[in-house]
DNA sequence: CCAAAAGTGTTCGCTTTACACCCATGG
DNA sequence: CCATGGGTGTAAAGCGAACACTTTTGG
């Protein structure tokens, strides 16, 4: 049923995946195999396929190109991106979802899985299509959810001390915090993180309580950077 | 060269175009002239074309629906919104527009346009689509905006006092605010406003000094409202 | 004079920040 | 003992909420 001026378009779903590891934010990249950008880094993603939603388009296409499970992933809608030259395929809209996750080892299995890989984001530049710009408006994005949401503790395992908790925020926002008073910022703010009661034994130092992410989603207070973007 | 599992669709373009009207947040509806959901009021959109911007298609199709020019308008990105069942015409995937504008007659020249006319948005349920979700999440962007930038002064004139900028505060947050710190807080951030040199004389009461928007985007400090959302 | 809105000064209390200090472990 | 990171106490500084008070107009 095609009309006069009505533009038919294939819809695009990209994701930055961000971890923090090694003590560096990191981003999940693939290889792409196919041309456009033949061997070049890009952010996985693929196109939306009918009856599909968006968010479901976006936990498949990371289960296909990762072999990561993206159910109970907080994916969060960063941008629409509509250049009409913004992909030599043709006319593209690509939706940009962002995630956070502790440091796992990818699956290497699948076939597509194979290319996949974390990639520092302050080396990730020269990303295929746009995915430069899409990546840093994610980072962009994940910094500020830092501030207002408790989904920092996404990037942390099930267990965590609140050491590591600190760590996510000093590597996500480039910036080191104290880590007395972000101590009692975490412990004072209701729903952030609950104890389990167990201890972790460093390489060297005194045990660090063990906390697990509480029900709250929002900080009130929020934690603020000092070095305000913009 | 449509291949295996690439779905070809439309994509649309609405517009939430907010102002303060009569001391209440108000809404730009039309009145749908063709089906589905004929004679129902909906948020103004349409098709985004071949070789155009998304914010381009927005300034068009709000022109075209409404008679304004939104050139100079400062058009926000607030979400895409996918669902497979959205749209009874087919798949159709729209990305939501968000503009703040000072409250001026709208024109009555154009023939689609003749349905546009403002809504409070207190009162806008009901429309088309899922335009009422649309405008729930933009609405509750814009009062985001208020906290973080100096948007509200895109609600005022070219002139205003800072009375009329507590005005649409207290309006698009739903709250009153102190008339005396609001003014220092006001004042006290840099490039927030500038004095113009004039003065409004009000049907009673002292003088008030007349701004313009200064060159500022961001506030910092934020002014943020207490009633916390979530 | 009074009413009403604009604008200034000041106090109180909380939050943030900076840092001294103690705790618990391995070597 | 020391080094290292975890955790508590505390005082100073900064900021926002509340409100007394002055200013400038019209009636």
């Amino acid at each position: 049923m095609p009309e006069r001026d009505h533009l038919y378009l294939r819809l695009a779903v990209d994701l930055v995946i961000l971890t923090v590891r090694d003590d560096a934010l990191q981003v999940l990249t693939i290889t792409r195999a196919n041309k456009p950008f033949r061997g070049q880094a890009a952010l996985p993603g693929g196109f939306l396929r009918e009856g599909e939603d968006l968010v479901g388009a976006a936990v498949r296409e990371l289960h296909e190109e990762t072999g990561l499970d993206g159910r109970g992933l907080h994916l969060e809608q960063v941008e629409a991106y509509g250049e009409p030259d913004r992909d030599p395929r043709g006319r593209i809209v690509s939706v940009a979802y962002l995630a956070m996750m502790p440091n796992l080892p990818l699956p290497t299995a699948g076939s597509d899985a194979s290319t996949a890989g974390w990639t520092p984001v302050a080396r990730a530049t020269g990303l295929a299509f746009d995915h430069d710009r899409i990546l840093a408006d994610a980072v962009e994005r994940a910094r500020t959810r830092l501030e207002f949401t408790t989904l920092a503790t996404a990037f942390c395992g099930a267990d965590f001390t609140i050491g590591d908790l600190r760590n996510v925020y000093e590597v996500v926002w480039g910036q080191p915090l104290d880590p007395r008073n972000f101590n009692r910022k975490v412990l004072g703010t209701e729903g952030f993180v609950e104890p389990t009661g167990g201890k972790r034994m460093p390489e060297v130092g005194r045990p660090a309580a063990l906390y697990r992410a509480g029900g709250a989603t929002r900080l009130n207070p929020p934690i603020l950077r000092t070095d305000r973007h913009g």
